[in-house]
DNA sequence: AGTACACTTCGTCATTGAGCGAATCAACGA
DNA sequence: TCGTTGATTCGCTCAATGACGAAGTGTACT
């Protein structure tokens, strides 16, 4: 039953659903995550960490950057099916479109121009 | 996305969980919920009001009572497989499966009986 | 009409959760 | 070893949520 309850607290919020669809396109890292919601990193940290905690997602530590990915087939089941829903009635949606042709911009920054976003927070 | 994180809501609230596996069973009166949850009417209306906006229940008014039961084959594929999501994974819960047994004491009992928790609260 | 009853709505309180800035941690480079 | 930098944690504010009792709504029965 908490697996099931963490699972919809984490579906239940709108950035986190965007995060989760965002990294369902490839694997993303938190900056860049930060870059497509534009809030605060300490408020996409805390996303990240909820979806992960509900299994959603996973996380890779690549020298100083940490990478999300959607969680794999290795899943528990409870964890797919989810991914599966949410992905099959969100994908279409104007705001998950939006955000994947924001993404797409984004993948081809280089990182060293998307981290400003931690002195300024103003990503332009 | 505002109906999909609805369902999602609804979904991450332990009482609210349980209220809509016992509704799974088959159709309840509100008073049968409330003594199955132990929890003031006010509350558990709250509860059944948020499964309802979300899709999942639906409601039917007869004379003083108001039945409740889950969504149909005529509710949209997004509510269908999120009801066939939960029921999948937790009908087996330890939860779940007492709470089916104490409802179907429950159920067997005469509304009358029920009806005590609108004064005592104390549901004996 | 009037009472009883099933339920909902209202007002309140305590808890949770989203958001931020500042401080901190951890990894790389000079 | 020190500064830089990506990310996390801490402390806080404010809004949303769950819970309740009390008051209100609507339906039956007499």
């Amino acid at each position: 039953m908490n697996t099931f309850l963490a699972i919809s607290k984490a579906l239940s919020d709108e950035n986190r659903v965007r995060a989760l669809l965002a990294v369902a396109q490839g694997e993303l890292c938190l900056c860049q995550v930060i870059e497509l919601l534009r809030l605060s990193p300490a408020t996409v940290s805390k996303h990240m960490l909820i979806l992960q905690q509900a299994g959603l997602v996973t996380r890779r530590k690549q020298g100083r950057w940490h990478y999300y990915r959607l969680a794999g087939e290795d899943a528990p089941a409870m964890v797919r099916e989810a991914i599966a829903w949410a992905l099959r009635h969100l994908e279409h949606e104007q705001l998950a479109v939006t955000d994947a042709e924001r993404l797409c911009c984004i993948r081809q920054t280089p990182i060293e121009e998307l981290t400003g976003c931690y002195r300024s927070h103003g990503t332009n």
